[in-house]
Parts: C-alpha cells; sequence; structure tokens
DNA sequence: AGGACGGCGTTTTTT
DNA sequence: ACGCCGTCCT
C-alpha cells in the first residue's frame, strides 16, 4: 500500500491537503463526494481505509463539520481502532487540525455506538442508564432458565437453537410482536421464550448484543423528537465494511441517513462472507435503489498483489451471479504464477507446507510474512503439529477469546456484581464459585423468592436471611458473601480498581480455588487473572471496564515475535501476507458440504467469496493445495478437488503432479 | 460434591 | 474418535 503511483494532481480547493494528495483519480472521488449518498465499492485491497480516513479529514478540514457531528461505523474494535489513529495521523499531519476538541467520540462499532445513544435515552425504553451488556453465557443461561419455568421441553427444544432463533430474529430488526406467524414446533416456542426473555431482560435492566441495535430501533420509530435529535446531531455518516450489515443495522442506518442522506457506505459484495449470521448482502446490492441518486464510485485498482494473483482471483469470482461487478487490476508485475499442489492425503499436506515454508525462509522471507488459511478450525491441528515437529514457530489467531475464558467471565462477574448488586445473571454464576455449599436447592429458593417478591436475587438473598429462611452453613456463607461483596464495593473510588480486582480475587477465594488444582491449565488461568487485573490499570471506573468487556472480546495479539499465522479465512479478513498458503481445498471441505446442504447455490457463492477473499490476501506467492484423502472423526474420506480449482485461469497458475 | 456414564455434536463467529 | 455437558448415582 505504500508504493502509490505518482499520478496525482493538487487538489483544486484545498492546495497542500495531504489527505488527498496521496489518493488515485477513483480514491479521491469516493473523497471528494461529500454530500448525499455514495456508495464506494472496494475491492480488495484498493484502499479502502485510506479513502476513509481521507474522507474524514477532508469533511474536517473543509469545515464542513465538527469532529463530534461524523458519525463513523465499523464492525470490530480493531477497524474502529485503526481508523482513529489514522484520521489522527492525517489530521496531525497536515496541520489541518480544528482548533476545537477534535476527538472522534462517535466512531465506533455498531454495538458501542448503539449502546452510547440507549446509554443517553435508557429511561424511556424502561432501562437505566447503567444496563448491563450479556454474553453468551448469560444468554444461553437465561434461556435455558426460562424454558425451565415454562415447562418446555429442553431436550426437543435445544436452548441453543431457540436462542440462534431469537437472535436472528434480532438481525432482523424485528421485536416479538412484529413476528405475525412463528409457525408450530420449535420456532413457536421460541417466540414465546423470546417474548419472556425481552421481558426479564428488562427486569434486570439489561441488554444483549442484539438488543443494542434493536432498542435503537424502538426508540427512533416510537419517539419521533429523539429521533429527530439523534438525526440533527450528525451531519455525516460513514459506513465500513457494508456488506456485512444486517437487516437491523440497514434499518438503524437509514433512520439515521434519514434527514440529509449524507451516508457513504464502504465495501465489497465480492467479500460478504458473514451470511451465516445475518449479513444482508442485499443490503449493498440494493444500495442504488434506497438512495436514489447516490454517487456510486469503484475502486478496482489494487495495490496489493501480482498480475497472477489477481488474475486466478477475479476470474474465480466471476463465476458468481449476484454481484456488482468489479474488475480489479494492477500496474504491478505479473509475479510467479500461482501454485495449484494436489497431494496424497492431509499428513503429506502439512508436510509440504512445512517444506515450502522453510525454502521461502532460506530466501530470506519472514515467518510474520506467512499465513495458513483453513476453512473450519479443525484443520489447524495437522498444521500445527508438523511446525511442532520443525521447530517453526507459529500463532492460532481465533480461538477462544481472552474475555470468554471461564476465568475472565467469572471474574468479571464477581466484579459486574460489585458495580450492580441487581445483576441476577452474575450473581448466579458466582454465588457457588467457589464452591461454598451453595447447591441447586438454595439457588432454587432464592430464585422464586425474588421471582414472587419481584426484586432481584441479591436482595431476596439479604431478605431471606434476615427471616432466618436459610439456615446454618448456607446462611453463613451467603452472610458472608453478601459482606465481601459490600466491602468489595466500598473500595471502589478510593483504589484503583486493579488492586480492588486483586483483593477480590484473593479474599473471595477464587484464586486459591485454581491454586488448589495444580494443573497446567489452571496456571494458565492464574495467569490470565492477573493479565485482567494488569489490564484493568488503564480504566479510571469498574463501569468503564465493564462496558469495555461488554463490547471488546478480544485483546491485542503480540504481533511481535517472527511466527507464521494459522487461522480460518473468516478471521483473515483485512489481513494481508506475502506468503499465503491455503490447503484443504476439496469438495465437501471447501465449498463446505453442510453449508452447500443448508443453503444451495447461496451457499456456495459465499464460499466462493470465501475462496476469494482467501486469494486477494496474498501480496507474492499463492500456494493452494488439496489432498486426495483426509481422515475426519477418524473416517477417511476420499475427496476430488474443490470446483473452485477448475476454475481457475489457466495461463496463471502452475500445477504440481495433475489432477 | 464428585465421579461415572451416556448422548451429542464436531463450518465459519466482526459484537 | 473424542471431548464436552448434563444427569444420575453414591
Amino acid at each position: 500500500m505504500s508504493d502509490l503511483a505518482e499520478l496525482n494532481r493538487p487538489s483544486s480547493q484545498n492546495n497542500n491537503s495531504s489527505h488527498i494528495a496521496k489518493l488515485n483519480p477513483e480514491q479521491r472521488a469516493a473523497v471528494e463526494a461529500i454530500d448525499g449518498p455514495v456508495l464506494v465499492l472496494a475491492g480488495a485491497g484498493t484502499g479502502k481505509t485510506r479513502v476513509l480516513t481521507a474522507r474524514i479529514a477532508h469533511i474536517l478540514a473543509t469545515r464542513k463539520a465538527y469532529p463530534g457531528q461524523i458519525l463513523a461505523v465499523t464492525f470490530t474494535n480493531k477497524a474502529a481502532r485503526e481508523m482513529a489513529e489514522r484520521v489522527e495521523k492525517l489530521l496531525h499531519g497536515g496541520s489541518e487540525l480544528p482548533p476545537q476538541n477534535s476527538s472522534l467520540n462517535w466512531l465506533g462499532t455498531f454495538h458501542s455506538i448503539g449502546a452510547k445513544i440507549l446509554r443517553r435515552y435508557a429511561d424511556v425504553l424502561g432501562f437505566t442508564s447503567s444496563f448491563t451488556i450479556l454474553n453468551s453465557d448469560d444468554q444461553l443461561r437465561l434461556v435455558k432458565q426460562l424454558l425451565n419455568e415454562n415447562n418446555i421441553d429442553d431436550k426437543q427444544n435445544p436452548p441453543k437453537i431457540i436462542l440462534s432463533i431469537i437472535q436472528s430474529w434480532k438481525d432482523q430488526g424485528l421485536i416479538p410482536s412484529k413476528i405475525d406467524d412463528a409457525g408450530q414446533g420449535t420456532t413457536a416456542k421460541a417466540l414465546l421464550i423470546y417474548k419472556a426473555y425481552q421481558a426479564r431482560l428488562r427486569t434486570l435492566n439489561a441488554m444483549d448484543f442484539g438488543d443494542l441495535l434493536l432498542h435503537n430501533l424502538t426508540l427512533f420509530t416510537s419517539f419521533p423528537e429523539i429521533h429527530k435529535e439523534v438525526v440533527s446531531r450528525f451531519k455525516y455518516i460513514l459506513v465500513d465494511e457494508y456488506q456485512d450489515t444486517n437487516i437491523a443495522q440497514y434499518l438503524w442506518l437509514r433512520l439515521l441517513a434519514s434527514g440529509h442522506k449524507n451516508i457513504c457506505c464502504v465495501g465489497d459484495d465480492d467479500q460478504s462472507i458473514y451470511g451465516w449470521r445475518g449479513a444482508e448482502i442485499g443490503n449493498i446490492l440494493k444500495f442504488e435503489k434506497d438512495f436514489p441518486g447516490a454517487t456510486v464510485v469503484r475502486l478496482e485498482r489494487n495495490y496489493r498483489s501480482t498480475g497472477n494473483i489477481l488474475a486466478v482471483a477475479s476470474k474465480l469470482i466471476a463465476e458468481n451471479n449476484g454481484r456488482l461487478g468489479k474488475t480489479l487490476w494492477t500496474e504491478g508485475e505479473d509475479g510467479e504464477k500461482v501454485k495449484v499442489r494436489s497431494l496424497w492425503d492431509g499428513d503429506e499436506e502439512a508436510r509440504f507446507v512445512g517444506d515450502e515454508i522453510e525454502a521461502l525462509q532460506r530466501n530470506g522471507e519472514n515467518l510474520n510474512q506467512m499465513a495458513v488459511l483453513v476453512r473450519a478450525g479443525f484443520q489447524t491441528r495437522s498444521f500445527e503439529e508438523r511446525f511442532l515437529t520443525l521447530g517453526l514457530n507459529y500463532r492460532v489467531i481465533g480461538g477462544l477469546r481472552f474475555y470468554e475464558r471461564q476465568e475472565i467471565r467469572d471474574a468479571t462477574a464477581y466484579l459486574r456484581v460489585i458495580s450492580q448488586p441487581d445483576d441476577d445473571l452474575a450473581f448466579e454464576r458466582i454465588v457457588n464459585t467457589p464452591k461454598r455449599g451453595i447447591g441447586t436447592a438454595t439457588l432454587e429458593n432464592i430464585h422464586s423468592y425474588a421471582r414472587s417478591q419481584d426484586i432481584s436475587m441479591s436482595k431476596a438473598t439479604y431478605e431471606l436471611l434476615a427471616q432466618n429462611a436459610l439456615k446454618g452453613k448456607i446462611a453463613a456463607s451467603l452472610g458472608g458473601l453478601l459482606k465481601s461483596l459490600e466491602r468489595w464495593r466500598s473500595l471502589l473510588g478510593s483504589q484503583p480498581i486493579g488492586e480492588i480486582t486483586d483483593i477480590m480475587l484473593d479474599e473471595s477465594g477464587y484464586r486459591s480455588m485454581w491454586k488448589l488444582e495444580n494443573t497446567p491449565d489452571a496456571q494458565g488461568r492464574l495467569e490470565n487473572l492477573k493479565e485482567l487485573v494488569r489490564a484493568m490499570g488503564e480504566f479510571e471506573t469498574l463501569t468503564a471496564f465493564l462496558e469495555h468487556v461488554g463490547l471488546v472480546t478480544d485483546m491485542s495479539e503480540n504481533r511481535d515475535s517472527d511466527m507464521i499465522s494459522i487461522m480460518t479465512l473468516h478471521a483473515a479478513k483485512g489481513l494481508e501476507f506475502n506468503n499465503v498458503f491455503l490447503p484443504g481445498w476439496e469438495e465437501g471441505l471447501f465449498p463446505s458440504q453442510r453449508s452447500l446442504d443448508e443453503n444451495g447455490q447461496k451457499a456456495l457463492e459465499e464460499e466462493r467469496r470465501l475462496a476469494y477473499v482467501g486469494i486477494t490476501r496474498a501480496r507474492k506467492n499463492l500456494t493452494i493445495s488439496f489432498a486426495g484423502s483426509r481422515r475426519i472423526y477418524n473416517q477417511w474420506q476420499y475427496n476430488i478437488p474443490s470446483r473452485f480449482i477448475s476454475e481457475f485461469p489457466k495461463e496463471n497458475i502452475e500445477v504440481f503432479k495433475g489432477f
């Protein structure tokens, strides 16, 4: 991305504008079309982030809006962070910084911005501004409880399925009252639970991820004056990765852009790979219909990959029907042909990739510039094993994230109860962790009392203790816990939250619980708790920290040491490497049979887009491989090469061993 | 409270 | 084949 060619003219209206100077004509068109709806179709490696950041800088430099009047939404915290940093750089570099407070307060993920708006107007929806954000454990536990309370068989109606149905309704912007036909069976049960679930969340003063958008929709449609207020706050709206928006997000954006229509969506329909999660590729396909008179800019000049890699990517993606159509081109070299390699089985494939990596290393290539991208998580194992025996340093990206680990969730549940005694889901999680002799019977007792009195479980426990309704050891241990919680709570404000957490982890016995286990696994958990306490140092208040935990799932990964990356194709979106390996290109595995079975042609096209994403990660070298046989669940499967391979242009690939 | 056992799922997962 | 989870039994 650094070798932008010199085909730039100085801007007519803004000479020395550093944010404009380095752009190619299309990028510049995208940046300068400030007013009205704009769709930027940004192919892979065409400088999408550059355009977004330059556009923000341009709006500010031309004094069209203050930083606080720009709404910029991304999907990931990482993308938001990156954008903020790059805008900052542009502004400071070009000394175009407006004199006033320059922070982009409204640059963030869909969910963080949704939450921010809801905190402000929570009361009109029947929440307080300190509502909690549920994690996936909380959600599932709640669904299980509600199935029980409603005497619904959870064998026939698995909580996981029910939750996924509810979530998909939320993704579509559907509140329970808008669902008129839930049919029979599990879907009908799901609707029943959905209603109860939303009601319970309200009494718990809690929201799940879906609600962070869904409640915004309710807020804007039910309270026109609030809608007006919010709309007038934002003069310009920018959206990243528009192809990944779901219907709720789409409706939200439309409501926010309803006045001025100054909305700029950047995306690539060819990289829409989250359809199975509710992303609606139709949103980007029908943008011009939704926003008549929209300016559409295509970024097709690729600054990343060699000609051969681009040719393979382009020919492959051209097989898809539902696309707006772009053709990537480059002024760069053709480079090496794309290597297509057939192997006997999975083990041989792993050996092959390992050998190739060592060869690249001998040529002076860095491991940091290499990646193995797979379709499914289980494929990483064979490469890990091989790299271990070869002594190649690797990192597996993805998998269990920091804030999803059990010990971190337990610790944050304690903090949630300290921060908000009425957080029942957190209370339930910690009340008997570590073991305090509080069994299911006692818990059930507290729970039903709480429900009957319409109070939280924590309050219920206080009352039951006062009434001497709990006996002996149980009463003593519950009383002790409540007292401890009060004590930790009383420390808030007078001590850094990290220190309070440290004290809490010791006094609660949580830390010793793991110490007693004395396994390498437990050792790791203790390390993670240490890391948590350390990370809390960056937060002033417990509330701020909990907001962060609620909305952020990752922790900055160490990119410093030289390691090859192994990850899924999904996790690789947005990244680039000099050398990319794409193993496992076999029918059934990629495209995934299961995906095809469930969603047919639509799924095939999404799989093909996934292939396209993988190919376009590579800058210089791309190696695609497939194995004739593979052991899956300890059964040998015999596969034919992926149909995607036969869609490659022959002149840009080099086939080894034939297929 | 903890161990034994049977059943289930085992594609992708930005928040 | 395997690991995870819920349940049942002690």
